[in-house]
DNA sequence: TTTGAATACCTTGATATCAAGGTATCTGGT
DNA sequence: ACCAGATACCTTGATATCAAGGTATTCAAA
C-alpha cells in the first residue's frame, strides 16, 4: 500500500511548487481519468476485431438492448449516449454506410426518423457485446467482487450527486 | 440505495436481452465513463475561464509542477501525459502561438527541444490552477472525505492492475 | 572510424467531437 | 384556419486525437 503510482507522483510535485493548494481531490479526479484513458485503449481494441470503436459499439449497443424491433429515433440516441445532434448524425451516416443500420421516416412524425439495427448489425452486435463482455470481465479482474461491488457504489453515490445538479 | 440510476437501466435491459452474459463489470465501468464525462464537462468549464482546455491546461500544469525552470523535452511530456507525439506537436504550436510556451533547441542534444513556461504561461497557470482545485473541490463535494479516501484507494489498485500488465 | 539501429520530433490523412445555426415539421392557442 | 414557438434533424467550421510514416541526429558496436 506504500507505492507511489503516477498520480501521487503528481500530487508530490503540487504539494512541493504550491503547498497553499488541497490537492486530495486532484488525486482522485486524476484516477478516474487516468483509468477511463486505460479502460478505453483496451476495449477499443477488441471492438475494432468487429471493425467497430467507442461510437458506433455504443449506437449498436443501444439498439440491442432496447430489444425488438431495435428502433430507436436519432433523439432517442441522442439521449441514451449524450452526444450532440451532430455527433450523432454523423455516427448514422457511417453507420448506414456500413450498411449495420436502416433508417426510415417516421410515418407518425414528418419530422423524425426511426433508425433500426439491419439483419447484419443486429448479428454483428450480438457476437461484438459478448466479446466486449468478456473483455470487460478481465479488466474488472484486478479487484476481488467485494471491490468492485463497493467501488460500483461509490461511483454510483459520486455520479448521483453530479447529475442532479 | 434502491434508485435506478442511468447504468442501472442499462444492465437492467442488458438482463432482459441478454441473461447468458454478466455485466455487473459493464456496470461499473459504464459510471466510470459516464463520471469521467460528467467531470470532464465541468472542469472544461473552469480551463474556458482561463482561456484553456484540457490539453493545454495539461502541458502548462505539467511544467508548473516539475518547478523552475519549468522546462521539459517534447519526449517527457508525451511520457507525462499519454499521448502521441503528433498530439503533443500539435499541442505545443498551440501553446507556443499563443505565447504561453518557448522553445529552444537542447544544446546537448541537436534532435531535440526544451520547452519551457513563457513568463505569461507562469502567471497563467499558477491562477488556473487555482481555480481548477477549487472546482475539483466542489466537484467532489457529494462524497464525504472519508468515502474519497476509500474511492482513492479502489481507483489506486483498479490502475496498479491495469497499468502493469 | 564507420555504419546500422535507436531516438526525437514532425507531417500527413483520417476520425470524432462540439457549438452554433439552418430548414422542415408539428402543436397549441386564438 | 392560422401563426408563433417548440422540436427533430442536418450542416458547417473549428479542434483534438491517433496511427503511420518521414527526416535529422545520436549512440554503440565492429
Amino acid at each position: 500500500m506504500c507505492g507511489m503510482d503516477h498520480v501521487d507522483k503528481i500530487l508530490t510535485q503540487w504539494q512541493r511548487e504550491r503547498p497553499d493548494l488541497d490537492v486530495a481531490p486532484m488525486g482522485t479526479l486524476g484516477r478516474v481519468k487516468r483509468l477511463h484513458q486505460c479502460l478505453m485503449r483496451r476495449m477499443d481494441q477488441t471492438w475494432a476485431v468487429y471493425g467497430l470503436n467507442d461510437s458506433s459499439f455504443d449506437v449498436l449497443a443501444t439498439l440491442r438492448r432496447e430489444g425488438a424491433p431495435y428502433a430507436l429515433s436519432p433523439s432517442d440516441l441522442m439521449a441514451s449516449t449524450m452526444v450532440t445532434s451532430g455527433t450523432m448524425t454523423h455516427r448514422l451516416q457511417q453507420l448506414e454506410k456500413a450498411g449495420l443500420i436502416e433508417r426510415v421516416k417516421n410515418p407518425a412524425d414528418g419530422r423524425g426518423f426511426l433508425i433500426s439495427l439491419s439483419e447484419k448489425g443486429l448479428a454483428l452486435i450480438d457476437e461484438a457485446v459478448a466479446a466486449h463482455v468478456a473483455t470487460q470481465a478481465e479488466l474488472v479482474s484486478g479487484l476481488s467482487d467485494e471491490q468492485r461491488v463497493q467501488l460500483d457504489e461509490l461511483l454510483k453515490q459520486f455520479l448521483a450527486g453530479l447529475e442532479s445538479t
